[in-house]
DNA sequence: TTAGATTCGGAACCGGAGTTCAGGTTCATT
DNA sequence: AATGAACCTGAACTCCGGTTCCGAATCTAA
């Protein structure tokens, strides 16, 4: 039946009109700095007119209110996960380590839906994030060990002990907690015992 | 003008009919149970059903949901303050200290709406919060001091690194986070050098 | 250049949750 | 026991914000 296009519908593929594309990046960048800025509490209202578009645009290209905030959460750990990856290739363990978590950190820093997403006040749509989650996990798993291993970070620290690490610092992002003093902190607590330097 | 009664209106005082002394316990007792399993997002229909009395009377009660909420975490606060001022009353410094960190995190594990509160997502009323509040700080920060000054706490430990540990830990209480095992690995990045024990 | 499909715009719609209010009910005083 | 004030009830109201929908605008293929 269909003699002309029959191109496949990648989620976000290069199928679209001209202008649809083009509308696409601006609204995920609208909403990308608001939700950035005030978490979940933005209005769709909002996003289209910053965006300079009508709502029902937004609506074309997001089915929900939670489909766009999790698109953005998923670019957000996109953009992580390859900030992991170059920490994996820092070849001193305790240095990747560090250069790791105070990446991660700085990037969840600004963007505060991010963070709420993390720290679970409200369940976005996990699935679609999930597998970014993974891909990031298993990375840091990957570093974590080698800093075990070189005896840099007490032998019994696990992957899971990364999550509390960083969503205590995460918590304490807020008005005016000191999340890097935090982080100090922690890191004292974390390091493998003998070495005692600064 | 007013020959009979004259008594002034001290907030909660017993100036009330019995049977509205009465719901206005209720009322309290319902509302804490709900808010603190599931935080802000119980509705007001909710809690006068599980109180069995008419929306209308949470309302002569209290002028507004967040009203409602105030005066419990409020009451939550007034119960920690004096939880602290027992912790205060232990003679060994490290041991006060501990228990204080302790016996704080364990009444906030089971309150969700505390430890919202804590954590910035929202913003209930501070004005009525603010009082609680400074005497806990009060407390808290002696013994702190105590600590630092018996050499078990690191000497540069400042009251609102207290603040710092705490809200690390409340982050990891939701969901799988095992905030008792994160709080381990802080107390050992902020305990005094030197001694080097288990 | 034109047709037709795709996309856009934004007023209107809708459901949910806090809040009000016009009676009925209960308590406390005489 | 009676009276009036204090209190309670819950259906109805209001506001707010996500979502819909269809005519108008825009793009692209022929």
């Amino acid at each position: 039946m269909a003699s002309t296009t029959l191109n496949v519908m990648t989620t976000r593929d290069h199928s679209l009109r001209a202008d649809a594309r083009r509308n696409r990046e601006t609204i995920l960048d609208a909403a990308s700095e608001l939700f950035a800025q005030r978490g979940d509490s933005v209005q769709m209202d909002e996003i289209a007119e910053r965006a300079g578009l009508g709502v029902g645009t937004l609506y074309r290209h997001f089915t929900d209110k939670r489909a766009l905030r999790a698109a953005i959460i998923g670019r957000r750990f996109e953009a992580i996960t390859s900030l992991a990856r170059t920490a994996e290739r820092i070849e001193d363990p305790w240095a990747a380590f560090e250069t790791l978590l105070y990446r991660y950190l700085e990037s969840a820093e600004p963007d505060a839906a991010f963070r709420f997403a993390l720290l679970g006040s409200q369940e976005p749509d996990w699935d679609v994030i999930d597998a970014e989650k993974t891909a990031f996990a298993a990375i840091a798993e990957s570093i974590v060990q080698r800093a075990v291993d070189a005896g840099r970070l007490r032998s019994d620290f696990r992957a899971s002990d990364f999550v509390l690490i960083t969503r205590g610092a995460m918590a304490n992002m807020a008005g005016a907690g000191d999340w890097r003093r935090h982080l100090t902190l922690q890191l004292e607590g974390i390091r493998a015992p003998e070495t005692t330097e600064e």
